[in-house]
RNA sequence: GGGCCUGUAGCUCAGCUGGUUAGAGCACUGUGCUGAUAACGCAGGGGUCAGUGGUUCAAGUCCACUCAGGCCCA
C-alpha cells in the first residue's frame, strides 16, 4: 500500500526554479507600492545615522557594470548597516555639467550659441538621468530616487558658486598662465576629449646651446674648449620660448670631443648613435657624468641673447633625442611642471591666431608653423644646428576642424594649495580617515603631497560660470560682498544660465566704479571644473541637512585623483576636515583572463544583460560573491557557477520553508525541551551568525557567501537536514522530536533570510513574505542577534565527533553499495565498536540517535561476524561492519524492523501509531 | 617610465604573527535514491601556491628580480 498521503511532506509557494527576470519586477513594484525606502527610514527616526554618501554618476549614456557593482556594493552596505539598527538613508546624486555632455550635444546640433547649447546640455543630461535612475532601481538599489541631488539644479549650482566664493574670499583663488590645447583656426582652448591624433610628418632637428658656464675653471679638460648641450626637438617654434634644458637626475652623460676645440654633451646612452647621425669619426668621450651634477649650469639661448638653465626632470627618457630636453613652460605640460619647480616663467609670445606677438625678435607677426623654416634658417647661420630631419609622428588635432594644435599658454584660474596650508592640513586630514583596503590611503596621500595647484577654469559653456566682473581698464575683478551675494541669489533663483543671460547692469548696481575710476566691466565666462562641481556635494547634499561628515564614501579606486580627492580639498578649503570618516574602494570589472572590458576587446558584458536573463539578485550575488577590493572577473563561466551557488541557497530556503509550512510560533519549543541535535544545529546557527556579523562589519561580503553557501550545504543538507527528513515526514504532527526540529528550523530559516536580504534582496524578499512575516518587508527587518543561550562549544565538538563517525559510516556504506549489496542506505544494519573512549562515549550515549544520523535501519555497538562489510577507521580506533537490515521494510517509512512483518499493515511499530493518531483526527 | 595593487586546483575564495602529506564550495567523473526531483545524498580525480634567485633548521607565508594583469599619472 501506498502510505505518501499519510507523510508530512514539504509544501511550499516558494518555487524550485526562481524566474527571477519577471519575479523581481513584481517585487519591485510591490516596493513602490508600499514606499518600502520611506517606511524603512521611518522605521529607524530614532537610531543613530549612518551615512553612505553617493558619489554622483556622470549622466552620459547607459549604466555599465562599473556602475552596477557600484550601486551594488553601496546599496549592500545601506541594507546592512540598516538591519543592524542604524538609520541608513540614501539620496543617490548626478554630475549633470562638463565637456562630454557638451561634446555629445555638439555633435547632434552642432556648434550652437552658449544659451542654447546649456538648453540642450540640460535636456541632454535630464534624458539620462531618468534612464540611469530606472537602470539603478532594476539593480534592486532602495533609496531616495524620486528626490536625487543634481549638479545641475539651481539651489545646487549656487552651492558650487557660494564654495568658489569661500575660496575666493579666503584668499586661495588666483589667476596664472598655464599651457593648454589650442585650435589655431577655431581659436579656442580643448580638452583632452576634444583631440585626435593623427600620423603626421614633422621636421625634427638637432640644436646646440652652448655653455655659458666656464667649465674649464672646474676641469682642466675643458681649457679652450667650446662645450654645447644638444637638444633634439619636434616643434622648432617652440624654441623662441625656451627657457631651460631639461636633463633626467639618473641618466649617464658623456661629454664628447669631436673637433679639437669643440665638445658635446648627450646621454651616453646615445652617444654612438648620435655620432653617426652627426656624421662625426674620431669622437672622444673626456668626461662622463650623471644628470644631477648637471644642474645649475647656465646655457646661451641658440638665438637670442637670454640664459637657458640647465635643469632636472623625471620626465626626460632615452626612447628618442639626446637625453637632453627643450623646456619652453608656455608650450608644453611637463614643461610647464617642471617649470613651476623652477619657478620659470610661463612665457607663450604666440596669440590665439598663433602668430608671434610683437615682441619676439625676428618672427614678430609671424605664424608658427611657416616660422619652423625661418628659425631653422636663422640656426644654419649661427652654426647651431647639427642635423635636421623628416620623422613620422602622433600629433594632436582638433576633432572639430581637424587642423593640427598647439600648445599654448592661457590664462586660467587657480586654486593654491599652499595657501592657509591646504595642502599640509589635507594630509592630515588623509591620515585620520579610515581607508579600505588601507593602501587607498598611501595612494592618495602621494597624489595630494605631489600634485600642482588646482586649475579649476574651463573655457566651455555648460557648467558652472565663475561668475565675476572684471574692470576692462585695470584688470582688477569685483569681489564687493553684495554684488557677489546678489550673483549667487540669482543663480539660485534662476539657476547658472542667468550669468549668461542677463546683462551686466543686472548685477551691478547703478553707476558702480572700479577703484581705478572705470565703469567699463566684462564677465569672466570660463566655467569651474567638473571636479569642483562633484567636490562640494558633501556641502549641497550633507552640511546642515543629512549628517555631516558622512560615515562613507565608496567608489572605484580611480576616485583617489578624482572625487575623494576633490572633496577632500574642498572640505579642506571651506570646513578644514575632511568630509568623510571612511572611503571604501572598489576595483574594474575585468574579464576572465583579467583584462579591462573595452569595446575594442570585444568583452563587454552588459548588466541589461545579465538581468534580462538571470536576474538582479545574481549580479547581486556576483557582486557579493568576489573580493572586490581587487579586480572583479567577470565571465560565462563565473556566471553560471553563481547561478549554481544561489540554487543550492534557493533550494535549502525552500526546503526550510517547506518543512515549516504547518508551523507557527506558538508550537516551538523551550530550548530546555530540544532534542540534542537540535540544541546543536543552534549553536552552528550561532557560530555562523557570528561571522556574518563580522563579515559585515568589515565590509568583506565574500566571506558571507562563502559561510552562508558552506553552511547551506555541508552542515544543512547533507547533514542536519538529511538525518531530519525521517522525523519530519514521518512522525506524528504533535510529536516533540517533530516540533523540536521545527522550532530549531524555523530559527534557521530567519537568520538565512535576513543576513541574505542585503545581497539577495529580491529572493529574501520572496522568501519572507512567505514565512509568517512580522514586518511589511523584510528590508525593515533587523539581523537577529547573538542568543548567549544557544552558544555551545563543548556541543559543537561532540558533534564534530559524531560527524566524524559518521563519514566512516558512510565510507562503509559506499563500499557496501559497489559490492551492490544495497541500494538506499536503510538497507543497511551497521555494527560499531571502538577502543577510543571518546568514540565509546558516543556509541553509548543515551541522547542521541545513531541509526538517525547514519540514516539506516539499526545500529548495534558490538561485534558480528560474517558481516558483508568490515571497514577499519584508524584515527578514531572504529571498526565498522554492515550487514543486511535485519526485519521488513515499512511500507510508510522504508526503514527495515522486525515489527513490520507482524504487522497486518506492514508497518513499523511508529509508523502505525501515527497512522492511528492521524484516524482519531478524523 | 613613475605611484598604488594583484597573481593559491577549470571557477570563486580560506590559509592568523613562516612550522605536520596546501583547504572549502562549485564544476568534473563514478554512484545511490526517486517522499527537497530541472532537486537530494555518497565516493573519487584534480594544485612544483605565476616564475627565478635569496634569507632560514623550516616559505604559499619574509626579501630581490622577472613575467602577466588592473587603477592612476607621465
Amino acid at each position: 500500500m501506498d502510505y505518501k498521503n499519510t507523510l508530512n511532506l514539504p509544501e511550499t509557494a516558494f518555487p524550485m526554479k526562481a524566474n527571477l527576470p519577471i519575479k523581481e519586477l513584481e517585487i519591485l513594484k510591490f516596493w513602490e507600492d508600499k514606499d518600502i525606502y520611506n517606511k524603512i527610514l521611518e522605521s529607524r527616526k530614532n537610531s543613530n545615522m549612518f551615512v553612505l554618501h553617493d558619489g554622483p554618476p556622470y549622466a552620459n549614456g547607459h549604466i555599465h557594470m562599473g556602475t552596477a557593482l557600484n550601486k551594488i556594493l553601496k546599496d549592500m552596505v545601506i541594507k546592512s548597516k540598516t538591519m543592524m539598527g542604524y538609520s541608513s538613508p540614501y539620496v543617490p546624486g548626478w554630475d549633470c555639467h562638463g565637456l562630454p555632455i557638451e561634446h555629445n550635444v555638439e555633435k547632434e546640433y552642432g556648434v550652437m550659441d552658449k544659451a542654447k547649447t546649456r538648453k540642450a546640455c540640460r535636456d541632454y543630461a535630464t534624458k539620462f538621468i531618468d534612464i540611469q535612475k530606472q537602470e539603478f532601481k532594476r539593480l534592486g538599489v532602495l533609496g531616495q530616487w524620486d528626490k536625487p541631488y543634481l549638479t545641475m539644479s539651481y539651489d545646487y549650482e549656487a552651492t558650487i558658486y557660494k564654495e568658489f566664493l569661500e575660496f575666493l574670499n579666503n584668499g586661495y583663488v588666483y589667476e596664472s598662465k598655464k599651457p593648454v590645447h589650442w585650435c589655431m583656426s577655431c581659436k579656442t582652448s580643448l580638452a583632452l576629449a576634444e583631440i585626435e591624433y593623427e600620423e603626421d610628418k614633422s621636421i625634427s632637428i638637432y640644436v646646440k646651446f652652448d655653455f655659458i658656464s666656464d667649465l674649464g675653471s672646474e676641469d682642466k679638460k675643458f681649457l679652450g674648449k667650446a662645450v654645447s648641450a644638444v637638444i633634439w626637438t619636434t616643434t622648432p617654434w617652440t624654441l623662441p620660448a625656451n627657457l631651460a634644458v631639461a636633463v633626467g637626475p639618473d641618466i649617464d652623460y658623456v661629454f664628447v670631443q669631436v673637433k679639437e676645440r669643440e665638445v658635446l654633451l648627450v646621454a651616453k646612452e646615445l652617444c654612438d648613435k648620435l655620432m653617426e647621425k652627426f656624421e662625426i669619426k674620431d669622437a672622444q668621450i673626456i668626461k662622463e657624468t650623471k644628470g644631477k651634477d648637471l644642474e645649475g649650469y647656465e646655457l646661451a639661448h641658440p638665438f637670442y641673447d637670454r640664459i637657458s638653465k640647465m635643469i632636472l626632470s623625471e620626465y626626460v627618457n632615452l626612447e628618442v633625442g639626446t637625453g637632453l630636453v627643450h623646456t619652453a613652460p608656455g608650450h608644453g605640460e611637463e614643461d610647464y611642471e617642471v617649470g613651476l619647480k623652477y619657478n620659470l616663467s610661463i612665457y607663450s609670445p604666440v596669440d590665439e591666431d598663433g602668430r608671434f606677438t610683437q615682441d619676439v625678435q625676428y618672427f614678430a607677426g609671424e605664424h608658427v608653423f611657416k616660422a619652423n623654416e625661418k628659425i631653422i634658417e636663422l640656426l644654419k647661420k649661427n652654426g647651431m644646428l647639427l642635423k635636421e630631419e623628416e620623422i613620422v609622428h602622433s600629433y594632436p588635432h582638433c576633432w572639430r576642424c581637424k587642423k593640427p594644435v598647439i600648445f599654448k599658454a592661457t590664462k586660467q584660474w587657480f586654486i593654491s594649495l599652499e595657501k592657509n596650508d591646504l595642502r599640509s592640513k589635507a594630509l592630515e586630514e588623509i591620515k585620520k580617515v579610515q581607508w579600505i583596503p588601507k593602501s587607498g590611503q598611501n595612494r592618495i596621500y602621494a597624489m595630494v603631497e605631489n600634485r600642482p595647484d588646482w586649475c579649476i577654469s574651463r573655457q566651455r559653456a555648460w557648467g558652472v560660470p565663475i561668475a565675476l566682473f572684471r574692470c576692462k581698464k585695470c584688470g582688477r575683478i569685483v569681489k564687493d560682498k553684495e554684488i557677489l551675494d546678489f550673483t549667487a541669489k540669482s543663480i539660485e533663483q534662476f539657476g547658472a544660465d542667468v550669468w549668461f543671460e542677463k546683462d551686466n547692469v543686472y548685477f551691478l548696481p547703478k553707476d558702480y566704479k572700479c577703484e581705478c575710476g572705470s565703469q567699463d566691466f566684462e564677465k569672466v565666462e570660463d566655467i569651474l571644473d567638473v571636479w569642483f562641481d562633484s567636490g562640494v556635494s558633501h556641502k549641497a547634499v550633507l552640511y546642515n541637512k543629512i549628517k555631516w561628515p558622512a560615515d562613507m564614501y565608496l567608489e572605484g579606486s580611480d576616485q583617489h585623483r578624482g572625487w575623494f580627492h576633490s572633496s577632500l580639498l574642498e572640505s579642506v578649503g571651506t570646513l578644514g576636515k575632511a568630509p568623510y570618516k571612511s572611503v571604501l574602494t572598489h576595483g574594474f570589472v575585468v574579464d576572465a583572463k583579467g583584462r579591462k572590458m573595452s569595446k575594442s576587446l570585444g568583452n563587454v558584458i552588459a548588466p541589461q544583460s545579465i538581468i534580462e536573463k538571470y536576474g538582479a539578485d545574481i549580479l547581486r550575488l556576483w557582486a557579493c560573491a568576489t573580493d572586490y577590493r581587487e579586480d572583479i572577473k567577470l565571465s560565462n563561466e563565473i556566471m553560471t557557477r553563481l547561478i549554481e551557488g544561489y540554487r543550492k541557497i534557493r533550494n535549502t530556503i525552500r526546503f526550510l520553508l517547506g518543512n515549516l509550512s504547518d508551523f507557527y510560533k506558538e508550537r516551538s519549543l523551550k530550548y530546555e525541551d530540544l532534542e540534542e541535535i537540535d540544541k546543536w544545529i543552534l549553536a552552528e546557527l550561532e557560530n555562523l551568525k557570528e561571522k556574518l556579523f563580522k563579515a559585515y562589519e568589515n565590509y568583506e561580503f565574500h566571506l558571507i557567501y562563502q559561510n552562508v553557501t558552506n553552511f547551506c550545504i555541508n552542515t544543512l543538507s547533507s547533514f542536519y537536514l538529511d538525518i531530519l527528513k525521517d522525523t519530519l515526514y514521518c512522525d506524528s504532527l504533535n510529536s516533540k522530536k517533530r516540533l523540536s526540529a521545527q522550532t530549531a528550523m524555523k530559527e534557521v530559516l530567519d537568520v538565512l533570510i535576513k543576513f541574505l536580504a542585503p545581497i539577495l534582496s529580491f529572493t529574501a524578499e520572496e522568501a519572507y513574505q512567505l514565512n509568517k512575516p512580522e514586518k511589511e518587508s523584510v528590508h525593515m527587518e533587523y539581523f537577529v542577534p547573538t542568543i548567549d543561550k544557544y552558544k555551545n562549544e563543548p556541543l559543537r565538538e561532540k558533534w564534530s565527533l559524531i560527524s566524524k563517525i559518521r563519514l566512516s559510516v558512510l565510507k562503509a556504506l559506499e563500499l557496501a553499495r559497489e559490492q551492490k549489496y544495497i541500494g538506499n542506505s536503510l538497507e543497511a544494519d551497521v555494527y560499531l565498536n571502538s577502543n577510543n573512549s571518546l568514540v565509546k562515549s558516543i556509541l553509548f550515549d543515551e541522547r542521541i540517535n545513531l541509526a538517525d544520523i547514519f540514516i539506516v535501519s539499526h545500529v548495534f555497538c558490538k561485534s558480528i561476524d560474517n558481516a558483508l562489510v568490515d571497514y577499519t577507521d584508524e584515527t578514531l580506533g572504529l571498526i565498522v561492519k554492515v550487514t543486511k537490515a535485519i526485519g521488513e521494510k515499512c511500507d510508510r517509512c522504508w526503514k527495515f524492523d522486525e515489527s513490520v512483518s507482524k504487522n497486518e499493515n506492514h508497518l513499523c511499530k511508529r509508523c502505525q501509531e501515527v497512522i492511528n493518531e492521524q484516524r482519531l483526527k478524523f
